[in-house]
Parts: C-alpha cells; sequence; structure tokens
DNA sequence: TTGTATGCGTTATCAC
DNA sequence: GTGATAACGCATACAA
C-alpha cells in the first residue's frame, strides 16, 4: 500500500530516456523514434504507469470536464436529457460532472463553486432558478460571477440580465400543436392542469395555452386551469379539484406528464370513468408509451436537444462563433390517451 | 479573456503576506492572526481567486472524487440508486463522477481508464461484466489491476477471483417472497418471464424460483419460464410466448418491472384480459405505483442501499475495517396487480 | 530525434 | 504567527 506513485521520471529511467521522451508518447507527439516509442510503453506496462490527470490539468490549464446541473436525474426529462449529453460527450472526449440541485438554491451554489473550483470548461444549466420568472437578485449575481470565469449554457430557461448561451425546445409551440390537436378531435372545453405560477416552464404554456384557445374562439375557463405542482401527486390534487366543478371539460391537459400519471391515478382510486376525458401530457417521458392509456404527449426531440447542446459546448471550448440562442421544435406524439369528443352538443 | 489566472501569489502580493499565509487560511488553518486572514479574505473577495483544485489534488494526494458506473441512467432502477449516493457523498464532501456503460465492455473500460487517471479515491461498479456468470478472462484481469489502484465496490454483483468490497440486496429472498405471497393467494401455476442465462440478476432469481416451487410442492413448467431479456419489449416477447401454452399460468412474475410493463402492454394489445394472470414485478421503479394495476414488486429498500455503500466508501477513504460483504434485506410491495386466484379447482 | 530547464497552483516541511 | 523552499507529476519552450 506504501507503494510510490510512478512518474514518468520512473519510466524515463528504465527506458533510459529523458522524462520529455516519456511525455512525448504519452501525447502522442509524432517526433518520437518507433524503437524508443515502443520501449517506452513496454515500461509503463511494466511498472503499471498511469498518468496523473491532475498534473495533466494543471499544466495544460484544461479539465476536459463540463458540469451539468439538472434539478433530478430520476426525473425522466432530466435522464433522458442527460445521458445523450455524456454519451456525446464522451464520444469527442469530455467527461461530465453531474450534479443533482433537487431545485435548492444552497445545493446549486454549491455545485457552481465545485465546477468553479474543478476548473470545468463549460456549464450546462437546467431547472431551479434558472426557471424562476423572478429569480432572487443573489441568484442572479452569483450567475454573473460564474459566468465571469466559465462559460455557461441554459438549457430550456433564462435569466433576466444574464447574457449567457441559451438552448430550448419550442414549448409555446408544443402547446399550441396540443390544442390545435384536441380541437381537431372536436374538443371545445378543454382544460390545462399542474405547473405553478412564476416558472417559466408553466408560464410559457400557460400563455400559450390561452392564447391558442382564444384563437379557435374557444373559452378560457378560469376554474379549469388549476396551478398544483409539477409531480404526479400534485397531478392528483388539480385533479380533484377540477372534478369539483358543475361543468366538465371533455379535454385535460398537463404541464407535463407526471401530472396526468397523477390525475389518471385520481380517476381510478375515485372511479370516475377516464374515458371521459382526452388527456394530452408533455415531454414524451419514458413511461408515457407503456402506461395505459398510452399518453398523448410532446416530444422534446431529445436527440436533437443533447445534438445541440454537445454543438454549443464544442464551439465554445474551439472558441468558435455560436449562435447565442437556439430553439428546437417539438414533436406532438398521438397515442391512446386522446381521442374524438363524443359528447359534443 | 485573457485575464490571467490569479493565484495565492496575487494573493499573497497585495495582501502584503506570503503565500504559504494565504494557503494557509485556504485550508482554515488556525495559526492565523485574525486581521490578516481577514486582509487575505478581503483580497481574495477583491481579484475574485478561486483556488485552482488540480493543483490541490495534486498536493495532496488526493482527490474526493468517487467513480460510479453503472448500465443506464435513464432505468430508474440504477436512478434511483444513484441519486441517493449522489446526495449522499456530497453531504460527506465527495463529489461523483458517473459514467453511463450501456453495458459495453468497451465503455467499461474506457471508463476505468478514465477513473485511474483522474485518481478517483474510491470506484461503484453495478451491471454489465459484475453480472455476467461467465465474464472473460480480460475482463476479470482488467478489474484486478484495476484493484491494485483503487479500491472497488460491486453493487449487486460479483466476479470470481477479484476481491473486492460486495454490497447486495438479497435477490435470492426477494424471489421467495414473491412466491410466498403469490401461494398465499391460492396460485399454483406460476411463471417467470424475461432475464437472461448467465446473467446473475436473472440465474439468481430463476434459481431461488424454482426452488421455491419445489418447496411448495407446486410444479415447475418448463415452458413458463421464458428467458427473452430485462427491457419492455423483452417482456412483449416473453409474454407472447406464454400465451402460446395450451395451459396457462395464473400468476407471472417478471424478472424486473420493466418486462411485466411489457407483459401488460402485449396483452392489451391483444386483447387478452390482464385479470386473468396475477402480476409480480421486481424492482419497486418508478412508475410501478402509478401504472394500472400497480404492481406487486420488491423493493431493494434504496434508502439502506445508498447508506451501506457510502459508509463503505467512507471507511475505505479512511482506510477502517470493513465487511467485505454486504446484504440487504428487500421487501415485498402489494399492490393491485396480485391477487386471490379465482379459477381454483 | 532527444534532452534541459521551467512553469502550472497548491500544500507541506521546515525554519525564523 | 509568518515566510522561504521544496515537492506534486506532467507539458512545453528552447537547445542540442
Amino acid at each position: 500500500m506504501k507503494k510510490k506513485n510512478i512518474t514518468i521520471y520512473d519510466i524515463a529511467k528504465v527506458a533510459n530516456v529523458s522524462p520529455t521522451t516519456v511525455s512525448r508518447v504519452l501525447t502522442g507527439n509524432p517526433l518520437v523514434k518507433e524503437s524508443t516509442r515502443k520501449r517506452v510503453l513496454e515500461k509503463m506496462e511494466e511498472l503499471e504507469f498511469t498518468p496523473n490527470e491532475a498534473a495533466r490539468s494543471l499544466t495544460k490549464k484544461q479539465t476536459n470536464m463540463i458540469g451539468f446541473i439538472l434539478p433530478d436525474i430520476t426525473n425522466p426529462f432530466f435522464s433522458q436529457t442527460y445521458i445523450g449529453v455524456e454519451r456525446k460527450a464522451f464520444e469527442q472526449g469530455y467527461t461530465i460532472l453531474l450534479r443533482n440541485s433537487m431545485n435548492s438554491r444552497e445545493m446549486e451554489s454549491a455545485h457552481l463553486r465545485e465546477f468553479v473550483e474543478r476548473r470545468v470548461e463549460c456549464i450546462v444549466f437546467m431547472g431551479g432558478r434558472i426557471n424562476k420568472s423572478e429569480p432572487t437578485e443573489e441568484e442572479i449575481v452569483e450567475m454573473k460571477e460564474v459566468m465571469k470565469r466559465v462559460p455557461l449554457i441554459m438549457v430550456n430557461g433564462q435569466m433576466e440580465g444574464v447574457d449567457c448561451h441559451t438552448i430550448r425546445t419550442d414549448e409555446e409551440e408544443g402547446m399550441r400543436s396540443i390544442i390545435h390537436h384536441l380541437v381537431s378531435l372536436g374538443h371545445k372545453d378543454i382544460s390545462l392542469i399542474g405547473g405553478e405560477e412564476g416558472v417559466s416552464t408553466a408560464d410559457i404554456k400557460a400563455k400559450a395555452f390561452q392564447e391558442e384557445l382564444e384563437n379557435n374562439n374557444l373559452e378560457f375557463h378560469n376554474e379549469w386551469q388549476i396551478y398544483s405542482g409539477f409531480g404526479i401527486d400534485d397531478g392528483r390534487v388539480a385533479m380533484k379539484r377540477l372534478l369539483t366543478n358543475k361543468k366538465l371539460p371533455t379535454a385535460i391537459v398537463g404541464i407535463n406528464d407526471m401530472v396526468i400519471y397523477g390525475a389518471l391515478k385520481e380517476c381510478r382510486e375515485h372511479k370516475v370513468s377516464i374515458d371521459h376525458f382526452s388527456f394530452v401530457g408533455y415531454d414524451d417521458i419514458f413511461p408515457s408509451d407503456i402506461v395505459h392509456p398510452s399518453l398523448t404527449t410532446v416530444n422534446h426531440n431529445y436527440e436533437v436537444l443533447t445534438s445541440e447542446i454537445i454543438e454549443v459546448i464544442k464551439k465554445i471550448i474551439e472558441k468558435k462563433d455560436t449562435e447565442k440562442e437556439i430553439l428546437i421544435d417539438t414533436k406532438l406524439i398521438i397515442r391512446e390517451s386522446s381521442f374524438e369528443n363524443n359528447q359534443g352538443k
């Protein structure tokens, strides 16, 4: 256990070359005679040498690490995004540092600080403060401080006054396509459940929802839009409250898939037939195609999204020009949960 | 952008102290006069100094990083395990490097290599080669090589001849509890679907399954045990094949929750009433309590599992003694999908 | 094609 | 309490 760490100096000694030459074979410098390269490699094998990345980072002033902050990796929306980025980063030789913030400001700060200290080349940020319509002054200031030292990419979020790279999927258009779909199925009474005022992903969708109802000359019922949160239980709560209305909608749109899972569960537990409602979610997360009924929802185009993220990362690191704002088309996925309105007048 | 990296030397200069003193306030050394400490801290603030973790790691010969390899973070079984470990590691001041292997030997190797180069303090390994009943010689050798340089913890797996720390949930007992549960509901005809021969998690369960049938004087029908894989589609395939039998079981156990999702889907698409079968899964992953019917399954006791992982990590790093093998109790979660057998003779 | 000297930004070991 | 000085392990500029 007291085994001395072996370094390029040790290799140099046993291979009868200078440390520089060892370093050269390490970095793949072609100006090394084949025979000596071979000898060095052999010795490295023999002594079980492994280069020390910390030392390398120190001299090269680059770490090949990318920081990735998201609220909760157990949420399929984030894990589906993360894994695409990780795979593509791996192919490019980058290493990702993943951190879950649980939407906590303190954890976000801690992770940001660590990323700066570890000198990540770039930070990808999802959720939390960048989705608040009114982040605190400290949150903004902190982001600006971080940005002075490392480039920042916000995914599906933004912050007033923080001028960084932005990649987002078109949630507004996504919501419009939902309404369009429901209208084409003959629905006139449409509800929106879940979300939270002041969180951008909810605000954007709610605004588009209302506007698109209007465009279709449909009435917006205030009591049919129920903010409750983003989780499964929040969906149950919303559904419960929705069901207290005298008049009920024929279609229910969720701020995301999760709340619809909750709504369906609530219906079942209270013997409310789910056949009375068309349900539409948002995100197209993992279980949405296997739940019953399978869920009509909006897919974020994860493949394109993650590709764009990597592209921007690459360009930032290679100091090439990039668009500051990227908008990605979403696509409506039609499944069993939405069907023709047969309660028509 | 050409801003020079500012170091403790810069701070030292403007604060009229030596770099050593700056380092002292950085490490929280108490032997610094309060007034100078304050002055130094002020200057650090002013110049926006952030310590360089690479340099620190280099001299301290410790990185506070832990490598974590798992097959696929989008699989809730893994993300539920991972997030618990990440949170607890964070509380202890450790940083986790997550890598998805997709069960590919090449990716596992690449990740292992990177972990060694980055000098992680410990590696947690799940899935892939450590679940094969017959790993290749290279896979074994590689693991041993890695173990010479960094401690290894295998979670729910092991490798012949690789003497490392092992933490696993009691899959054998978990399967026995399933059979026990089904028998108590009056089931005599029980099927096992999914999994793959040669993968430990399947082998262990299949063995316990057969033994426990025998213990209960139930007949094991070879044609009712169907290996097909671990995914949703594999569950569909298995169910399809199961349905071709003349005589059908009354209860169907899945090698995991995923295959049951698939089996349910297959039934629905082919108008086979799911009320004919009790279904039991394994893992208790995220959607199992919200799918319909909610799934009876075995929970791995994630809280305990992740706590044990962290405990072992801590003890390894602090060079304290630990049990080499830890076995964790699982718990049967009974939900809607399993019910009394009413086709009784 | 190879070697020497130096720097990267900390911490640790002494000495004062 | 504080400060020189030497590691830590590699890469790079410059020589040879």
